[in-house]
DNA sequence: CTATTCCTTAGAGTGAACTCTAAGTCAAGC
DNA sequence: GCTTGACTTAGAGTTCACTCTAAGGAATAG
């Protein structure tokens, strides 16, 4: 069991971060003397957490995922859960997308500014027609 | 010549946003009787400052990049446009790895959620220990 | 000519996600 | 026994990137 300052720096996260994040009902520690305790699956959620806040996830998409799983018992949130799960898997794959597509034009504008190093002549005449300025 | 609403329907952008974008010295639009006119080079520049800003690029640090291309002609900043260019570029690799990982870990829960369906046991019974709790 | 639609500006408001403050409790080390 | 440091809470403040409002001026359609 750890306790907040712990799992802190297990996770890299402030804790203030982290009694955000159970305000924000994305966490529930047991409790000692009043003070919160985490065990591995605690630590092991919160870095998942961490994970899909990387990717975007908005909090309250994550809370609904939280929620669903609480609410599990009394009634089977299954289809709900995994409906959550694939849109986010959507999103991302999306993300993944638009970030390769970025990378290639970076990519590519890091490239042009190479061939014109260090011989720096007026820029604008070295663009392609795609690129019509460097900017 | 594109008036601000066409620019904005060209590349799927509020007005608002545009004019905030030139508040932040992001754009520097030519004027026609006060009133503010884009040209083909300003669309392609707009369009990647979006892609910038999709890869979470600050808004600080687009202007930076246009300040040096402003200075241009005043003095050489090719060497500090490409040192900015490959800061964000390396940004984007970062980014491109940890979105990598975080798809593989959702795609293996929903897969995990698929295999359970349409009979749902306990859960938590089903879990691989990496995966210590479904969550 | 007048209504509509677009434009202008400064500046206020919004929402998300932290991030910190203040005031206080409690347990461990010396 | 007292200082240090970690913990508690409610709630205020911050940052970023928009997003909108208000008040008004100019161009275009009928």
């Amino acid at each position: 069991m750890y306790t907040i300052s712990e799992i802190s720096r297990l996770t890299d996260t402030s804790a203030h971060t982290i009694r955000y994040y159970e305000k924000e009902g994305l966490l529930y520690p047991k409790r000692q003397n009043g003070q919160r305790r985490y065990d591995d699956q605690d630590v092991t959620w919160l870095r998942f957490v961490l994970r899909l806040r990387e990717t975007h996830m908005p909090i309250e998409q994550i809370r609904s995922y939280v929620t669903l799983f609480l609410a599990h018992g009394e009634q089977d949130t299954t289809r709900e859960r995994l409906a959550l799960l694939e849109a986010h898997h959507a999103n991302v794959l999306a993300q993944l997308a638009a970030l390769h597509e970025t990378e290639r034009m970076i990519a590519e504008k890091v490239d042009t500014y190479r061939r014109l190093h260090p011989t720096i002549p007026a820029l604008d005449v070295v663009q392609s027609s795609e690129n019509a300025s460097v900017n």
